[in-house]
RNA sequence: GGCCCCAUCGUCUAGUGGCCCAGGACAUCAGCUUCUCAAGCUGAAAACACGGGUUCGAUUCCCGUUGGGGCUACCA
């Protein structure tokens, strides 16, 4: 092992740029994993490189066809848009077996029949002791010939890499210097047989076979690192520059689990988050651009809403975080409320269209959310907040009351209101009805029509919701709250 | 337990030895705005974990302590 290497760049210049995202299709696509492909994609489109998918799918029982299908669509929604076909491991199963086979062979990797529960309990004893679990590598032992007859006759065995006992230092982009102890990692399983390789020996693999040029990867990945490096080494294989980003963690600082918060994309999307504000936020979660300075008036400034686009400019890996950030909600929701109220009407009123009940009329809908746009933090609050534009609800007469007024003189109010909705156009009521407001007290005049109109507590202006009522409705809903009153 | 990583307002962070009695954003609180709500604007409160060094000078460099996290599978 040379820790020499340190000093040689891994990828040299001129080497092409080629990242990956490796998810498992065992879960949902997780946040952390849309994270880790939103940065590796960054980072292949700033650099005009590669941004690979590649699904690890060797562990068969927990692997499943529909999760990939959720991953992919999560990958597509968010327009992280990959460069070549989806690789899968369980579709290159051959080439793994000619790299065991190979480790095999040159004596560099062996046959081990250890049981299961054998293995557990020398862990369980070396862990009573304070010592590292590591396994004894009494296998290693055992010569080929030997293995070879007693895999015949069907004993379970599985295959261990011989871990040579050094020390390893990898530079991370992120971290610097990292430096391992294998002496403490003992011999790794690799595979459970010629065909059925595990994660760590795959990865190895694949990221040759693929020409990866640059791992970013969650921190979680750190320690299987220097495992990887013996591996490529044994292989004759080139290293790849890694990058070990922070974690997503739960407001308890933990990994970021579904105790807290959902974890996974697709219940954002459906909750009505916009992809734009997912993107902007997840980049910030353990990056920040550098800071800006505005030509004009000379100050520094820190940009925190963020188009694909300009992230793709600004994206630099050098300037990731080293600590796990926490997932907050709140700075989400309003970078959500941010990307909706940017989003123009037409193109709102397009991802609205899942969100709404079929009876409701499109061009209702158009003027609604003009009026509705800047309250809402999700999609989602539209059918709530929107409601009564095309339902009146059903209230109390007392909401109509205006602070410490009488009812006749509400009502007196009302009927006034009723009458310059009979007499004016509904383009020009707005100066009308506030001349009456002025000289009746505004909030005698405007609480009630706009309670009238609404039948809400809260809501926008009554000038906005008559623009989009029309003026016939407007005038039915002021009659119901007259009746309402009179009762 | 062992190994590894990390440590600036409640949260995300700017900051790479003096420009910092620490800047921005979210959240919070207060004020302004056609009645309410939201948005917007203005303002307030809010942090360099601790202890040693190094230095003329440390948030920034080094060491230690403490704290947090990750890993420690025939999962990935």
């Amino acid at each position: 092992m040379s820790s020499d290497s340190i000093s040689k760049p891994a990828a040299p210049i001129g080497r092409r740029i080629r990242v990956r995202i490796a998810p498992s299709p065992t879960g949902p696509l997780h946040l952390g994993t849309a994270r880790t492909a939103l940065f590796n994609w960054l980072f292949a489109r700033k650099h005009g490189g590669a941004f690979i998918v590649r699904i690890e799918d060797t562990d068969l029982e927990r692997s499943d066809p529909k999760y990939e299908k959720d991953i992919l669509e999560g990958f597509k929604w968010l327009g992280l848009d990959w460069d070549e076909e989806v690789y899968r491991q369980s579709e290159r199963l051959a080439l793994y077996e000619k790299y065991i086979t190979e480790l095999l062979d040159k004596k560099l990797a062996y046959y081990c029949f250890c049981s299961k529960e054998q293995l557990e309990e020398e862990r369980q004893a070396l862990l009573a002791q304070g010592y590292p679990p590591k396994y004894s590598g009494r296998c290693r032992q055992i010569s080929a010939d030997e293995a070879a007859k007693r895999a015949r006759k069907g004993e379970a065995s599985i295959i261990r890499f011989k871990v040579p006992e050094t020390k390893i230092t990898f530079t991370d982009i992120i971290r610097g210097k990292i430096t391992f102890d294998s002496s403490l990692i003992g011999d790794t399983v690799i595979a459970k047989n010629t065909r059925a390789p595990l994660y760590n020996f795959a990865v190895v693999v694949d990221d040759y076979e693929m020409k990866i040029s640059h791992v970013i990867r969650g921190e979680d990945h750190i320690a299987n690192t220097p495992k990887q490096i013996l591996m490529q080494e044994a292989l004759g294989f080139e290293r790849p520059q890694y990058a070990h980003l922070p974690l997503i963690l739960s407001p308890d600082r933990s990994k970021l689990s579904k105790r807290y918060l959902e974890t996974s994309l697709s219940d954002y999307r459906k909750e009505g988050y916009l992809l734009e504000a997912m993107i902007n936020f997840m980049v910030l979660l353990g990056w920040h651009p550098a800071p800006e300075k505005d030509e004009a008036t000379g100050r520094i400034f820190e940009p925190e809403i963020f188009s694909k686009n300009g992230l793709i400019k600004s994206f630099d890996l050098k300037r990731a975080q080293k600590q796990g950030a926490i997932f907050n909600i709140e700075k989400l929701e309003w970078l959500n409320s941010q990307h909706i109220k940017s989003l123009d009407n037409s193109e709102l009123a397009k991802r609205l269209e899942e969100f709404l009940p079929r009876d409701w009329p499109k061009e209702k809908v158009a003027a609604a959310l003009v009026v509705e746009k800047e309250r809402m933090k999700k999609l989602s609050d539209f059918v709530e907040l929107a409601g009564f534009f095309f339902k009146l609800p059903d209230y109390e007469a007392q909401l109509l009351i205006w602070k410490e007024m009488s009812a006749a003189q509400i009502l007196e109010n009302l009927e006034e209101l009723k009458s310059i909705f009979r007499a004016y156009e509904a383009l020009n009521i707005e100066d009308v009805i506030m001349k009456l407001a002025d000289s009746r007290g505004r909030g005698g005049v405007l609480w009630p029509l706009r309670v009238a109109l609404s039948g809400k507590q809260a809501s926008p202006g009554p000038f906005d919701i008559i623009k989009v009522l029309g003026r016939e409705e407007a005038l039915e809903r002021i009659k119901i709250a007259i009746k309402k009153l009179e009762s």
